[in-house]
DNA sequence: CGGACTTTGTGCATGCGTTCACAAATGGCT
DNA sequence: AGCCATTTGTGAACGCATGCACAAAGTCCG
Protein backbone atom coordinates (compact mmCIF):
# COMPACT_ATOMS: atom_id res chain seq x y z
CA UNK A 1 0.00 0.00 0.00
CA UNK A 2 1.77 3.14 -1.09
CA UNK A 3 1.90 6.01 1.55
CA UNK A 4 1.09 9.53 -0.50
CA UNK A 5 3.31 9.63 -3.24
CA UNK A 6 1.17 13.01 -4.72
CA UNK A 7 1.61 12.86 -8.45
CA UNK A 8 0.31 9.32 -9.96
CA UNK A 9 -1.84 8.45 -6.71
CA UNK A 10 -4.52 10.84 -6.29
CA UNK A 11 -5.07 12.36 -9.98
CA UNK A 12 -4.79 9.01 -11.28
CA UNK A 13 -8.01 7.72 -9.39
CA UNK A 14 -9.61 10.69 -10.36
CA UNK A 15 -8.86 10.96 -14.00
CA UNK A 16 -9.91 7.61 -13.86
CA UNK A 17 -13.51 8.76 -13.66
CA UNK A 18 -13.13 10.36 -16.54
CA UNK A 19 -11.85 7.52 -18.60
CA UNK A 20 -15.19 5.67 -17.70
CA UNK A 21 -17.53 5.03 -20.58
CA UNK A 22 -20.81 6.66 -20.27
CA UNK A 23 -22.42 3.22 -20.63
CA UNK A 24 -20.84 1.67 -18.37
CA UNK A 25 -21.94 4.08 -16.12
CA UNK A 26 -25.14 3.72 -16.06
CA UNK A 27 -24.63 -0.01 -15.89
CA UNK A 28 -22.57 0.49 -12.87
CA UNK A 29 -25.83 2.19 -11.18
CA UNK A 30 -27.51 -1.20 -12.09
CA UNK A 31 -24.96 -3.52 -10.88
CA UNK A 32 -25.08 -1.25 -7.35
CA UNK A 33 -28.94 -2.19 -6.84
CA UNK A 34 -28.36 -5.81 -7.75
CA UNK A 35 -25.50 -5.71 -5.32
CA UNK A 36 -27.60 -3.80 -2.59
CA UNK A 37 -30.24 -6.55 -2.50
CA UNK A 38 -27.60 -9.09 -2.18
CA UNK A 39 -25.88 -7.26 0.77
CA UNK A 40 -29.55 -6.93 2.20
CA UNK A 41 -30.41 -10.25 1.78
CA UNK A 42 -26.95 -11.15 3.42
CA UNK A 43 -25.26 -12.29 0.44
CA UNK A 44 -21.12 -11.43 1.30
CA UNK A 45 -19.56 -13.12 -1.85
CA UNK A 46 -20.82 -12.88 -5.29
CA UNK A 47 -18.92 -14.20 -8.81
CA UNK A 48 -18.66 -12.03 -11.96
CA UNK A 49 -21.01 -14.83 -13.33
CA UNK A 50 -23.72 -14.60 -10.71
CA UNK A 51 -23.58 -10.92 -10.78
CA UNK A 52 -23.62 -10.36 -14.61
CA UNK A 53 -26.67 -13.12 -14.96
CA UNK A 54 -28.59 -11.00 -12.16
CA UNK A 55 -27.98 -8.04 -14.17
CA UNK A 56 -28.64 -9.03 -17.34
CA UNK A 57 -25.47 -8.62 -18.87
CA UNK A 58 -22.46 -11.00 -20.46
CA UNK A 59 -19.84 -11.57 -17.67
CA UNK A 60 -16.69 -10.27 -19.59
CA UNK A 61 -18.57 -7.05 -19.73
CA UNK A 62 -19.33 -6.66 -16.19
CA UNK A 63 -15.87 -7.62 -15.23
CA UNK A 64 -14.76 -4.95 -17.68
CA UNK A 65 -17.03 -2.38 -16.12
CA UNK A 66 -15.53 -3.21 -13.07
CA UNK A 67 -12.09 -2.89 -13.65
CA UNK A 68 -12.77 0.61 -14.62
CA UNK A 69 -13.24 1.58 -11.17
CA UNK A 70 -10.15 -0.37 -9.76
CA UNK A 71 -9.45 -4.26 -9.05
CA UNK A 72 -11.15 -4.97 -6.15
CA UNK A 73 -11.66 -9.11 -6.69
CA UNK A 74 -10.17 -11.78 -5.70
CA UNK A 75 -9.46 -14.25 -8.44
CA UNK A 76 -10.57 -17.94 -7.47
CA UNK A 77 -13.37 -16.40 -5.53
CA UNK A 78 -15.12 -13.57 -6.92
CA UNK A 79 -15.70 -10.06 -5.42
CA UNK A 80 -17.12 -9.15 -2.00
CA UNK A 81 -20.47 -7.78 -2.00
CA UNK A 82 -20.10 -4.40 0.65
CA UNK A 83 -16.17 -3.45 -1.19
CA UNK A 84 -18.53 -3.11 -4.84
CA UNK A 85 -20.82 -1.31 -3.26
CA UNK A 86 -18.66 1.28 -1.68
CA UNK A 87 -16.80 1.60 -4.47
CA UNK A 88 -19.20 2.00 -6.89
CA UNK A 89 -21.17 4.44 -4.65
CA UNK A 90 -18.06 6.60 -4.48
CA UNK A 91 -17.48 6.26 -8.21
CA UNK A 92 -21.21 7.09 -8.87
CA UNK A 93 -20.60 10.55 -6.72
CA UNK A 94 -22.99 8.95 -4.30
CA UNK A 95 -21.41 9.91 -1.45
CA UNK A 96 -22.48 12.93 -0.97
CA UNK A 97 -25.71 13.81 -1.02
CA UNK A 98 -27.21 15.34 -4.21
CA UNK A 99 -30.33 18.04 -3.43
CA UNK A 100 -32.98 17.75 -6.72
CA UNK A 101 -35.30 19.96 -8.05
CA UNK A 102 -38.78 19.04 -9.62
CA UNK A 103 -40.14 21.66 -11.53
CA UNK A 104 -43.87 20.73 -12.77
CA UNK A 105 -46.33 19.46 -10.33
CA UNK A 106 -48.56 18.20 -12.85
CA UNK A 107 -49.03 13.91 -13.05
CA UNK A 108 -45.47 13.64 -13.55
CA UNK A 109 -43.88 15.97 -10.90
CA UNK A 110 -46.17 13.95 -7.91
CA UNK A 111 -44.95 10.99 -9.02
CA UNK A 112 -41.51 12.22 -8.75
CA UNK A 113 -42.39 14.36 -5.60
CA UNK A 114 -43.92 11.69 -3.71
CA UNK A 115 -40.67 8.98 -4.24
CA UNK A 116 -39.75 10.99 -1.41
CA UNK A 117 -36.31 9.82 -1.04
CA UNK A 118 -35.71 8.79 -4.78
CA UNK A 119 -34.98 5.26 -5.14
CA UNK A 120 -31.77 3.60 -3.51
CA UNK A 121 -31.04 6.78 -1.18
CA UNK A 122 -28.99 9.95 -1.74
CA UNK A 123 -31.31 11.89 -3.91
CA UNK A 124 -33.34 14.40 -1.69
CA UNK A 125 -35.94 16.20 -3.27
CA UNK A 126 -35.59 19.48 -1.72
CA UNK A 127 -37.46 21.92 -3.38
CA UNK A 128 -40.74 21.81 -5.78
CA UNK A 129 -41.52 24.61 -8.48
CA UNK A 130 -45.30 25.04 -10.53
CA UNK A 131 -46.79 27.99 -11.87
CA UNK A 132 -50.31 27.00 -10.47
CA UNK A 133 -51.43 29.72 -8.01
CA UNK A 134 -53.12 27.02 -6.28
CA UNK A 135 -50.22 24.72 -6.08
CA UNK A 136 -48.28 27.07 -4.44
CA UNK A 137 -47.11 27.02 -0.61
CA UNK A 138 -49.18 23.66 0.27
CA UNK A 139 -47.03 20.63 0.60
CA UNK A 140 -46.85 17.75 -2.15
CA UNK A 141 -44.85 14.58 -0.28
CA UNK A 142 -44.50 17.13 2.35
CA UNK A 143 -42.10 19.66 0.55
CA UNK A 144 -43.54 22.89 -0.63
CA UNK A 145 -44.20 24.35 -3.79
CA UNK A 146 -42.85 27.44 -4.86
CA UNK A 147 -43.32 29.47 -7.73
CA UNK A 148 -41.08 29.00 -10.98
CA UNK A 149 -40.07 32.48 -10.76
CA UNK A 150 -37.95 31.71 -7.80
CA UNK A 151 -36.29 28.88 -9.30
CA UNK A 152 -33.13 30.50 -9.71
CA UNK A 153 -32.95 32.11 -6.20
CA UNK A 154 -33.81 28.79 -4.11
CA UNK A 155 -31.53 26.83 -5.94
CA UNK A 156 -28.58 29.29 -5.79
CA UNK A 157 -29.65 29.08 -1.94
CA UNK A 158 -29.92 25.45 -1.31
CA UNK A 159 -27.22 24.24 -3.53
CA UNK A 160 -29.05 22.55 -6.11
CA UNK A 161 -27.58 20.32 -7.92
CA UNK A 162 -30.42 18.32 -10.14
CA UNK A 163 -32.90 19.82 -11.60
CA UNK A 164 -35.79 17.57 -13.05
CA UNK A 165 -38.08 19.15 -16.14
CA UNK A 166 -41.64 17.77 -15.58
CA UNK A 167 -43.38 20.78 -17.43
CA UNK A 168 -45.48 20.97 -20.37
CA UNK A 169 -43.04 21.18 -23.46
CA UNK A 170 -43.30 25.35 -24.11
CA UNK A 171 -42.46 26.05 -20.40
CA UNK A 172 -39.28 23.74 -20.59
CA UNK A 173 -36.62 25.60 -22.16
CA UNK A 174 -37.14 28.90 -19.91
CA UNK A 175 -37.57 26.37 -16.49
CA UNK A 176 -34.25 25.24 -18.06
CA UNK A 177 -32.21 28.88 -18.06
CA UNK A 178 -33.72 29.40 -14.80
CA UNK A 179 -31.89 25.99 -13.68
CA UNK A 180 -29.07 26.93 -15.22
CA UNK A 181 -29.18 30.52 -13.98
CA UNK A 182 -29.49 29.36 -10.49
CA UNK A 183 -25.91 27.15 -10.71
CA UNK A 184 -27.85 23.62 -11.93
CA UNK A 185 -25.46 22.04 -13.42
CA UNK A 186 -27.30 19.15 -14.07
CA UNK A 187 -30.83 18.64 -15.42
CA UNK A 188 -32.66 15.38 -16.13
CA UNK A 189 -35.80 16.56 -18.64
CA UNK A 190 -39.12 14.53 -19.13
CA UNK A 191 -40.32 17.23 -21.56
CA UNK A 192 -40.47 16.07 -25.21
CA UNK A 193 -37.86 19.43 -25.93
CA UNK A 194 -34.21 19.58 -27.14
CA UNK A 195 -32.97 21.72 -24.52
CA UNK A 196 -30.43 24.44 -25.81
CA UNK A 197 -27.74 24.27 -22.59
CA UNK A 198 -24.35 25.95 -22.36
CA UNK A 199 -21.91 22.98 -22.64
CA UNK A 200 -21.24 23.07 -19.08
CA UNK A 201 -24.59 21.58 -18.20
CA UNK A 202 -25.11 18.15 -18.69
CA UNK A 203 -28.78 17.06 -20.00
CA UNK A 204 -30.12 13.80 -19.90
CA UNK A 205 -33.79 13.20 -21.24
CA UNK A 206 -36.27 10.29 -21.04
CA UNK A 207 -38.80 10.87 -23.55
CA UNK A 208 -42.08 8.32 -23.18
CA UNK A 209 -42.59 8.93 -26.89
CA UNK A 210 -39.78 8.17 -28.35
CA UNK A 211 -39.32 5.20 -26.15
CA UNK A 212 -43.31 4.02 -27.20
CA UNK A 213 -42.04 4.69 -31.08
CA UNK A 214 -39.24 3.11 -30.62
CA UNK A 215 -41.49 0.00 -29.52
CA UNK A 216 -43.66 1.07 -32.09
CA UNK A 217 -40.67 0.19 -34.73
CA UNK A 218 -39.97 -3.54 -33.57
CA UNK A 219 -43.84 -4.38 -33.66
CA UNK A 220 -43.64 -3.44 -37.27
CA UNK A 221 -40.38 -4.57 -38.06
CA UNK A 222 -41.76 -7.79 -36.27
CA UNK A 223 -44.68 -7.74 -38.98
CA UNK A 224 -42.94 -7.15 -41.16
CA UNK A 225 -40.85 -10.05 -41.11
CA UNK A 226 -43.75 -12.72 -40.62
CA UNK A 227 -44.50 -11.33 -43.50
CA UNK A 228 -41.39 -12.28 -45.37
CA UNK A 229 -41.12 -15.29 -43.99
CA UNK A 230 -45.04 -16.02 -44.80
CA UNK A 231 -44.16 -14.67 -48.59
CA UNK A 232 -41.24 -17.11 -48.54
CA UNK A 233 -43.53 -20.16 -47.54
CA UNK A 234 -45.90 -19.12 -50.33
CA UNK A 235 -43.75 -19.05 -52.82
CA UNK A 236 -42.96 -22.71 -52.46
CA UNK A 237 -46.16 -23.20 -53.16
CA UNK A 238 -47.48 -20.95 -56.38
CA UNK A 239 -46.81 -17.27 -54.57
CA UNK A 240 -50.82 -16.45 -53.68
CA UNK A 241 -50.00 -14.23 -51.14
CA UNK A 242 -51.12 -10.48 -51.65
CA UNK A 243 -48.26 -8.09 -50.77
CA UNK A 244 -50.26 -6.29 -48.00
CA UNK A 245 -51.87 -9.57 -46.81
CA UNK A 246 -51.50 -9.42 -42.50
CA UNK A 247 -50.18 -12.59 -41.35
CA UNK A 248 -51.96 -13.42 -37.72
CA UNK A 249 -49.99 -15.70 -36.26
CA UNK B 1 -35.60 -5.68 -62.75
CA UNK B 2 -35.47 -9.30 -61.52
CA UNK B 3 -37.52 -11.49 -61.31
CA UNK B 4 -38.18 -13.71 -58.57
CA UNK B 5 -34.48 -14.37 -57.61
CA UNK B 6 -35.08 -14.55 -53.79
CA UNK B 7 -33.56 -12.30 -51.72
CA UNK B 8 -33.30 -8.77 -53.01
CA UNK B 9 -36.25 -7.39 -54.65
CA UNK B 10 -39.34 -7.33 -51.52
CA UNK B 11 -37.42 -8.37 -48.69
CA UNK B 12 -34.95 -5.68 -49.40
CA UNK B 13 -37.01 -2.87 -48.52
CA UNK B 14 -38.46 -4.82 -45.58
CA UNK B 15 -35.18 -6.03 -44.77
CA UNK B 16 -33.89 -2.50 -44.85
CA UNK B 17 -36.41 -1.46 -41.61
CA UNK B 18 -33.95 -5.02 -39.60
CA UNK B 19 -30.71 -2.54 -40.96
CA UNK B 20 -31.80 0.76 -39.22
CA UNK B 21 -29.25 1.11 -36.39
CA UNK B 22 -31.44 1.37 -32.94
CA UNK B 23 -30.04 4.45 -32.22
CA UNK B 24 -30.87 5.82 -35.46
CA UNK B 25 -34.48 5.05 -34.57
CA UNK B 26 -34.04 6.76 -31.26
CA UNK B 27 -33.55 9.52 -33.58
CA UNK B 28 -35.90 9.13 -35.94
CA UNK B 29 -38.63 9.50 -33.58
CA UNK B 30 -37.14 12.72 -32.23
CA UNK B 31 -37.07 14.12 -35.95
CA UNK B 32 -40.98 13.36 -36.77
CA UNK B 33 -41.48 15.62 -33.66
CA UNK B 34 -39.65 18.38 -34.76
CA UNK B 35 -41.35 17.94 -38.31
CA UNK B 36 -44.59 17.87 -37.16
CA UNK B 37 -43.80 20.95 -35.04
CA UNK B 38 -42.78 22.63 -38.18
CA UNK B 39 -45.61 21.19 -40.19
CA UNK B 40 -48.51 22.68 -37.80
CA UNK B 41 -46.69 26.22 -38.10
CA UNK B 42 -47.22 26.31 -42.30
CA UNK B 43 -43.00 25.48 -42.77
CA UNK B 44 -43.31 22.92 -45.92
CA UNK B 45 -39.50 22.60 -46.99
CA UNK B 46 -36.35 22.05 -44.56
CA UNK B 47 -32.86 21.64 -44.91
CA UNK B 48 -30.70 19.05 -43.08
CA UNK B 49 -28.80 21.89 -41.59
CA UNK B 50 -31.92 23.44 -40.16
CA UNK B 51 -33.58 20.32 -39.29
CA UNK B 52 -30.61 18.65 -37.41
CA UNK B 53 -30.37 22.18 -35.35
CA UNK B 54 -33.45 21.89 -34.22
CA UNK B 55 -33.29 18.14 -33.50
CA UNK B 56 -29.62 18.70 -31.88
CA UNK B 57 -27.56 16.35 -34.02
CA UNK B 58 -24.99 16.55 -36.77
CA UNK B 59 -26.17 17.41 -39.58
CA UNK B 60 -24.26 14.89 -41.65
CA UNK B 61 -25.97 12.39 -38.79
CA UNK B 62 -28.99 13.36 -39.98
CA UNK B 63 -28.92 12.99 -43.57
CA UNK B 64 -27.69 9.05 -42.83
CA UNK B 65 -30.35 8.50 -39.85
CA UNK B 66 -32.86 9.76 -42.91
CA UNK B 67 -31.04 7.41 -45.83
CA UNK B 68 -32.51 4.57 -43.76
CA UNK B 69 -35.83 4.96 -44.64
CA UNK B 70 -34.80 5.85 -48.34
CA UNK B 71 -34.47 9.15 -50.53
CA UNK B 72 -36.84 11.89 -50.02
CA UNK B 73 -35.17 14.65 -50.37
CA UNK B 74 -33.72 17.41 -53.59
CA UNK B 75 -30.49 17.63 -53.96
CA UNK B 76 -29.70 21.95 -53.47
CA UNK B 77 -33.28 22.22 -51.97
CA UNK B 78 -33.97 20.24 -48.79
CA UNK B 79 -36.65 17.86 -47.82
CA UNK B 80 -40.54 18.17 -47.87
CA UNK B 81 -41.70 18.19 -44.54
CA UNK B 82 -44.73 16.27 -45.12
CA UNK B 83 -42.93 13.62 -46.95
CA UNK B 84 -40.75 13.18 -43.97
CA UNK B 85 -43.25 12.87 -41.58
CA UNK B 86 -45.36 10.15 -43.57
CA UNK B 87 -42.35 8.20 -44.30
CA UNK B 88 -40.70 7.96 -40.74
CA UNK B 89 -44.48 7.76 -39.33
CA UNK B 90 -44.88 4.35 -41.74
CA UNK B 91 -41.15 3.69 -40.67
CA UNK B 92 -41.94 3.48 -36.94
CA UNK B 93 -45.26 1.41 -37.58
CA UNK B 94 -47.32 4.43 -36.63
CA UNK B 95 -49.87 3.97 -39.36
CA UNK B 96 -51.28 1.30 -37.27
CA UNK B 97 -52.46 2.28 -33.44
CA UNK B 98 -51.30 0.22 -30.94
CA UNK B 99 -53.02 -0.06 -28.10
CA UNK B 100 -51.39 0.37 -24.74
CA UNK B 101 -51.60 -1.54 -21.34
CA UNK B 102 -50.55 0.08 -18.58
CA UNK B 103 -50.07 -1.68 -14.87
CA UNK B 104 -49.61 -0.35 -11.36
CA UNK B 105 -51.74 2.83 -10.86
CA UNK B 106 -49.43 4.27 -8.59
CA UNK B 107 -48.43 7.68 -9.01
CA UNK B 108 -46.49 7.32 -12.25
CA UNK B 109 -49.27 4.92 -13.51
CA UNK B 110 -51.66 7.63 -12.76
CA UNK B 111 -49.24 9.82 -14.69
CA UNK B 112 -49.26 7.63 -17.88
CA UNK B 113 -53.07 7.11 -17.80
CA UNK B 114 -53.76 10.84 -18.22
CA UNK B 115 -51.44 11.04 -20.94
CA UNK B 116 -54.45 9.75 -22.71
CA UNK B 117 -54.00 9.44 -26.79
CA UNK B 118 -49.85 9.81 -25.49
CA UNK B 119 -47.70 12.36 -26.86
CA UNK B 120 -47.83 12.49 -30.78
CA UNK B 121 -50.68 10.69 -31.34
CA UNK B 122 -50.98 6.88 -31.67
CA UNK B 123 -50.54 5.26 -28.94
CA UNK B 124 -54.42 4.81 -27.10
CA UNK B 125 -54.01 3.33 -23.50
CA UNK B 126 -56.70 1.11 -23.74
CA UNK B 127 -56.56 -0.98 -20.43
CA UNK B 128 -55.34 -0.46 -17.00
CA UNK B 129 -54.07 -2.77 -13.78
CA UNK B 130 -53.30 -2.70 -10.24
CA UNK B 131 -53.79 -5.03 -7.42
CA UNK B 132 -55.55 -2.66 -5.31
CA UNK B 133 -59.40 -3.39 -4.78
CA UNK B 134 -60.22 0.44 -4.16
CA UNK B 135 -58.71 1.09 -7.51
CA UNK B 136 -60.71 -1.64 -9.25
CA UNK B 137 -63.58 -0.51 -11.54
CA UNK B 138 -62.92 2.89 -10.75
CA UNK B 139 -61.79 4.62 -14.20
CA UNK B 140 -58.73 6.59 -14.17
CA UNK B 141 -58.68 8.88 -17.15
CA UNK B 142 -61.77 7.79 -18.77
CA UNK B 143 -60.23 4.12 -18.54
CA UNK B 144 -61.76 1.63 -16.21
CA UNK B 145 -59.08 -0.56 -14.31
CA UNK B 146 -58.45 -4.11 -14.20
CA UNK B 147 -57.58 -6.74 -11.38
CA UNK B 148 -53.73 -7.84 -12.60
CA UNK B 149 -55.07 -11.38 -12.72
CA UNK B 150 -56.92 -10.15 -15.68
CA UNK B 151 -54.10 -9.03 -17.55
CA UNK B 152 -53.65 -11.77 -20.01
CA UNK B 153 -57.27 -12.62 -20.31
CA UNK B 154 -57.55 -8.89 -21.36
CA UNK B 155 -54.34 -8.36 -23.68
CA UNK B 156 -55.61 -11.05 -25.45
CA UNK B 157 -58.76 -10.18 -26.55
CA UNK B 158 -58.15 -6.10 -27.09
CA UNK B 159 -54.78 -7.44 -29.09
CA UNK B 160 -52.62 -5.08 -26.69
CA UNK B 161 -49.00 -4.47 -28.76
CA UNK B 162 -47.26 -2.64 -25.98
CA UNK B 163 -47.36 -3.25 -21.77
CA UNK B 164 -46.04 -0.56 -19.67
CA UNK B 165 -45.08 -2.11 -16.05
CA UNK B 166 -45.04 0.85 -13.46
CA UNK B 167 -45.81 -1.84 -10.19
CA UNK B 168 -43.17 -1.61 -7.27
CA UNK B 169 -39.97 -3.70 -8.02
CA UNK B 170 -41.45 -6.99 -6.36
CA UNK B 171 -44.22 -7.11 -8.80
CA UNK B 172 -42.58 -6.22 -11.86
CA UNK B 173 -41.52 -9.71 -12.40
CA UNK B 174 -45.02 -11.55 -12.35
CA UNK B 175 -47.36 -8.85 -14.11
CA UNK B 176 -44.44 -9.02 -16.99
CA UNK B 177 -44.80 -12.97 -17.57
CA UNK B 178 -48.50 -12.17 -17.42
CA UNK B 179 -48.33 -9.32 -20.02
CA UNK B 180 -46.14 -11.85 -22.25
CA UNK B 181 -48.71 -14.73 -21.38
CA UNK B 182 -51.14 -12.98 -23.04
CA UNK B 183 -49.44 -12.14 -26.39
CA UNK B 184 -47.89 -9.06 -24.99
CA UNK B 185 -44.59 -8.42 -27.53
CA UNK B 186 -43.18 -5.08 -26.47
CA UNK B 187 -42.77 -3.77 -23.00
CA UNK B 188 -42.04 -0.61 -21.42
CA UNK B 189 -40.02 -1.07 -17.88
CA UNK B 190 -40.62 1.34 -15.18
CA UNK B 191 -39.72 -0.89 -11.97
CA UNK B 192 -36.26 -1.04 -11.35
CA UNK B 193 -35.69 -4.42 -11.93
CA UNK B 194 -33.81 -6.41 -14.62
CA UNK B 195 -36.88 -7.99 -16.40
CA UNK B 196 -36.58 -12.08 -17.50
CA UNK B 197 -38.41 -12.83 -21.25
CA UNK B 198 -38.47 -14.68 -23.78
CA UNK B 199 -36.11 -13.09 -26.45
CA UNK B 200 -39.49 -12.75 -28.65
CA UNK B 201 -39.81 -10.35 -26.94
CA UNK B 202 -38.55 -6.37 -26.85
CA UNK B 203 -38.36 -4.92 -23.88
CA UNK B 204 -37.33 -1.03 -22.90
CA UNK B 205 -35.98 0.33 -19.52
CA UNK B 206 -36.48 3.67 -17.98
CA UNK B 207 -34.86 3.80 -14.73
CA UNK B 208 -35.10 6.67 -12.70
CA UNK B 209 -32.49 6.35 -10.16
CA UNK B 210 -30.34 5.09 -12.83
CA UNK B 211 -30.61 8.08 -14.93
CA UNK B 212 -29.88 10.27 -11.26
CA UNK B 213 -27.58 8.72 -10.85
CA UNK B 214 -25.55 9.13 -14.07
CA UNK B 215 -25.89 12.63 -13.19
CA UNK B 216 -24.30 12.07 -10.05
CA UNK B 217 -21.24 10.79 -11.72
CA UNK B 218 -20.93 13.75 -13.86
CA UNK B 219 -21.41 15.94 -11.15
CA UNK B 220 -18.54 13.73 -9.45
CA UNK B 221 -16.05 14.04 -12.36
CA UNK B 222 -16.51 17.40 -12.66
CA UNK B 223 -15.88 18.07 -9.22
CA UNK B 224 -12.67 15.69 -8.85
CA UNK B 225 -11.70 17.77 -11.92
CA UNK B 226 -12.03 21.17 -10.46
CA UNK B 227 -10.32 19.52 -7.73
CA UNK B 228 -7.42 18.37 -9.94
CA UNK B 229 -7.19 21.53 -11.35
CA UNK B 230 -6.56 23.33 -8.34
CA UNK B 231 -3.95 20.54 -7.03
CA UNK B 232 -1.82 21.38 -10.22
CA UNK B 233 -2.47 25.22 -8.99
CA UNK B 234 -1.42 24.50 -5.61
CA UNK B 235 1.38 22.98 -6.25
CA UNK B 236 2.97 25.58 -8.21
CA UNK B 237 3.28 27.48 -4.80
CA UNK B 238 3.88 24.85 -2.34
CA UNK B 239 1.37 22.09 -2.32
CA UNK B 240 -0.13 22.90 0.63
CA UNK B 241 -3.95 21.36 -0.05
CA UNK B 242 -4.65 18.01 2.03
CA UNK B 243 -5.80 15.30 0.01
CA UNK B 244 -9.46 14.84 1.12
CA UNK B 245 -9.99 18.91 0.56
CA UNK B 246 -13.00 19.23 -1.34
CA UNK B 247 -13.09 22.32 -3.50
CA UNK B 248 -15.99 24.70 -3.37
CA UNK B 249 -16.22 27.16 -6.04
C1' DC C 1 3.57 -28.24 0.27
C1' DG C 2 2.20 -28.87 -4.41
C1' DG C 3 -1.01 -29.45 -7.95
C1' DA C 4 -5.50 -28.79 -9.83
C1' DC C 5 -9.28 -25.90 -10.20
C1' DT C 6 -11.61 -21.57 -10.16
C1' DT C 7 -12.20 -16.87 -11.32
C1' DT C 8 -10.43 -12.36 -12.24
C1' DG C 9 -8.36 -8.87 -15.28
C1' DT C 10 -7.19 -7.60 -19.86
C1' DG C 11 -5.01 -7.66 -24.75
C1' DC C 12 -7.01 -8.20 -29.04
C1' DA C 13 -10.12 -8.70 -32.76
C1' DT C 14 -14.55 -7.68 -34.40
C1' DG C 15 -18.52 -4.95 -35.40
C1' DC C 16 -21.26 -0.94 -35.02
C1' DG C 17 -22.00 3.91 -35.09
C1' DT C 18 -20.31 8.49 -35.95
C1' DT C 19 -18.03 11.86 -38.64
C1' DC C 20 -15.75 13.63 -42.60
C1' DA C 21 -15.50 14.90 -47.12
C1' DC C 22 -16.88 14.85 -51.72
C1' DA C 23 -19.29 13.45 -55.98
C1' DA C 24 -23.82 13.61 -57.87
C1' DA C 25 -27.95 15.98 -58.58
C1' DT C 26 -30.96 19.84 -58.77
C1' DG C 27 -32.76 24.66 -59.08
C1' DG C 28 -32.06 29.30 -60.29
C1' DC C 29 -29.86 32.98 -62.77
C1' DT C 30 -27.89 35.15 -66.65
C1' DA D 1 -28.82 26.76 -72.82
C1' DG D 2 -25.13 26.70 -69.74
C1' DC D 3 -23.02 27.71 -65.43
C1' DC D 4 -23.00 28.44 -60.50
C1' DA D 5 -24.57 27.84 -55.97
C1' DT D 6 -26.59 24.76 -52.97
C1' DT D 7 -27.65 20.59 -50.67
C1' DT D 8 -28.28 15.69 -50.65
C1' DG D 9 -26.58 10.93 -50.31
C1' DT D 10 -22.87 7.94 -49.31
C1' DG D 11 -18.06 5.78 -49.48
C1' DA D 12 -14.44 5.57 -46.39
C1' DA D 13 -11.84 6.49 -42.14
C1' DC D 14 -12.06 6.69 -37.48
C1' DG D 15 -13.25 5.64 -32.74
C1' DC D 16 -15.68 3.32 -29.24
C1' DA D 17 -17.87 -0.56 -27.19
C1' DT D 18 -18.55 -5.49 -27.07
C1' DG D 19 -17.18 -10.17 -26.65
C1' DC D 20 -13.60 -13.67 -26.81
C1' DA D 21 -10.02 -16.08 -25.02
C1' DC D 22 -6.26 -16.65 -22.12
C1' DA D 23 -2.59 -15.60 -18.79
C1' DA D 24 -2.14 -14.28 -14.06
C1' DA D 25 -3.44 -14.95 -9.46
C1' DG D 26 -5.34 -17.03 -5.83
C1' DT D 27 -7.91 -20.88 -3.20
C1' DC D 28 -8.75 -25.42 -1.77
C1' DC D 29 -7.74 -30.13 -1.07
C1' DG D 30 -5.05 -34.08 -0.66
Amino acid sequence: MPAIEDGPSVPAARERARAIPEAAVARLAVYLRVLSAMSEQGVSSVSSEELSAAAGVNSAKLRKDLSYIGSYGTRGVGYEVGVLVDQIERTLGLTRKHSVAVVGIGNLGHALANYGGFPGRGFPVTALFDVDPDLIGIPVGGIPVHHIDDITAVCAEREISIGVIATPPPAAQAVCDRLVQGGVECILNFAPVVLQVPDTVEVRKVDLAVELQVLSFHVARRADQAQVDAMADAREDGDRTGIDGMVVR
